[in-house]
DNA sequence: TTTAACCTTCTAGTCACTGGAAGGTTTGCG
DNA sequence: CGCAAACCTTCCAGTGACTAGAAGGTTAAA
């Protein structure tokens, strides 16, 4: 074995084509604490290693199924923590899942309104419309 | 008819107990040029007329309907605008309901997703998931 | 050697508010 | 009349999750 195997580390700009991340992003996620810093070259650059990758993808992946960061952060822990119970994980799914069907939910009933507003409204030249009624209706 | 019928004005306590929006963000909305500047009294309160609590009440069930603070700029416009067409009103509120339709179907994509993630993940002590081998997956 | 493509940090903008600070005004009560 | 509570004013900063741009330093290839 090598004693100074510093070997293949990535550059930002490289990370970010290997995991799909802008650099701008992969900066800000570091700022934030979601990735750790990594270490720096003489010329101040950062110097990622391999695992980055998959780091970043994990995150990337996450952040694409709508977890927030701060659900992010904690399925990261988790998945480096190889001690973890998977209730952990499950619960923070099942909450994300929550939230997700109550925003259906309530996108549906805007959905229906709109649906109902916009089959109503003739959408010629002239001025009445059932549309800004319904906006500007004195409900009581 | 009074020369000096000043009337009943309201202040931005007042407006915002009427309305049901917050004084904050009847200030902000000014601010943005979403609602018209009111008169200032000798003591530089705003003094509102009662049309003000019509507007914002409008503008209040647009953001409700989901629509941007843009799109409820340009419907205000052509509520107040008496010669409007409303065809135009109807492709503003056409776009938004396509908006809302794609946002359902992806939100629906990921519930999908968890859903079937969930269900997979026994959730215990174990430290085994599928839930994060399906974020931390290679796929190729 | 030059120049393009990297990299660095810092600031500010996005959307639609919301909270707080610091100060002036008005209202109601004893 | 004095005082406190409840108004009102402006300005600044923060939210989430980036994204754009400026100004400058470094490196790789032609």
């Amino acid at each position: 074995m090598k004693t100074q195997d510093k070997g293949r580390r990535l550059t930002i700009g490289r990370l970010a084509e290997e995991s799909g991340v802008p650099t701008k992003t992969i900066r800000y996620y570091e700022e934030v604490g979601l990735l750790p810093q990594p270490v720096r070259g003489s010329n101040g650059y950062r110097r990622y290693e391999e695992s980055a990758v998959h780091m970043l993808r994990f995150v990337s992946r996450a952040r694409e199924m709508g977890f927030s960061m701060e659900e992010t952060r904690e399925l990261l822990a988790l998945w480096l923590d190889k001690g973890r119970k998977s209730a952990d994980v499950r619960a923070i799914a099942l909450r994300h899942l929550a939230t997700i069907t109550h925003k259906i939910s309530k996108l549906q009933g805007l959905q229906a309104t709109l649906q109902h507003l916009v089959r109503c409204c003739h959408g010629d030249d002239r001025p009445d419309c059932p549309i800004l009624e319904a906006l500007a209706e004195e409900e009581r």
